[in-house]
DNA sequence: GTTTTAAGTTGCAACTAGAAACTTATATTT
DNA sequence: AAATATAAGTTTCTAGTTGCAACTTAAAAC
């Protein structure tokens, strides 16, 4: 037995906020080949983002990830395999002792920092309320960083009502037109 | 029997690439607290990316998202009610016919856009190796949408080197000290 | 008033997660 | 060297989740 509508005031209100955006519902057999299920492929299975997330936090061990996470181990053993064959992280055992097994985050999983990091952004802004420490700030003046946003080619940050969808091919190349394939 | 180093090759040179960041094991206990297992908790299920993806995408029908997602019905009713407990869609009737039930993003649910959008351009990247259509672009302009990036607060682009972990209790306001809460 | 459509439910098989005990390889202590 | 401890897993078994196909219900269309 479901609750469904414990929002509904509010969110009446909203139902017509949030303009179409330009709907391209034609070609939504394109969906499959869109990279989203492809990093779900990789990060969307329960825990995979959690360990992430210890990773970027400067875990890399075995140990460190389950008492830290209270996840069972061999759920725990069974993602660190997966986020190794996806080349998200890399497995090494340590020379000093060879027991230890490292756990690095290979550039590819590195670069999942700011999908990580605009997901807690908005879990904090909508569930949590509050930001959580700690924090990431910029090393050169060690002042928070911005919130994840969507930007312009020039810098202009772009709200929803900016944005629109559009097929590549009907995109016209800005300024100099750029080289292309002949065959 | 799982593969565990295809890709240790490139990966070694990668291991020591990465810096630590500066490490912040001590306040693991606070990772709890954190916005992301809190987003996790809405969003973290099988199937409730591609939903709310497709939601962006125009769709807002219970058979279109079945037929387009190929998901079971079953499933997907779960996920549309918990979407809708959530409150990152709402559920509304139509007027004019009412067996067709309407999900549309709130403003909640639509703040998720950097997030999929994050991810979407990672899997591009790392995964299907090719941008994929349909994509955002400005509506000024056409132009499509920048690579979603970590900013400092003066708006420059940051990279993994130039970010440090740190408690918010430690940073310092810059330029004007902010009024304080005293009671 | 019979049929069709939209949005679900139900029942059941297959798969996945979780808790706890067990294994294996290496390192440390006696 | 033998006994103990530690790190990183496996195994086993139970509980929960996913997925498919058939069924239901309410509202519209014919």
């Amino acid at each position: 037995m479901r609750l469904r509508s414990f929002a509904l005031g509010w969110v009446q209100n909203i139902i017509d906020w949030f303009g179409e955006m330009g709907d391209l519902k034609e070609n939504l057999a394109e969906l499959a080949e869109c990279g989203l299920p492809a990093a779900l492929e990789s990060m969307g299975e329960r825990w995979s983002f959690l360990i992430l997330r210890a990773s970027f936090n400067g875990l890399h061990h075995f140990e460190e990830f389950q008492s830290t996470l209270g996840i069972a181990r061999n759920i725990l053993a069974n993602r660190l395999g997966r986020l190794v064959d996806h080349g998200i992280l890399a497995r090494q055992p340590l020379a000093d002792d060879r027991r230890k097994i490292e756990y690095r985050l290979t550039e590819k999983g590195a670069e999942l920092l700011p999908a990580m990091l605009a997901l807690r952004q908005w879990g904090e802004r909508w569930e949590t309320g509050c930001a959580s420490t700690p924090i990431l700030v910029d090393a050169r003046d060690e002042q928070p960083i911005d919130r994840i946003a969507i930007q312009a080619h020039d810098g202009r940050v772009l709200g929803l009502k900016d944005l629109r969808w559009k097929h590549v091919a009907d995109i016209k190349p800005l300024g100099a037109p750029r080289l292309q394939v002949v065959a």
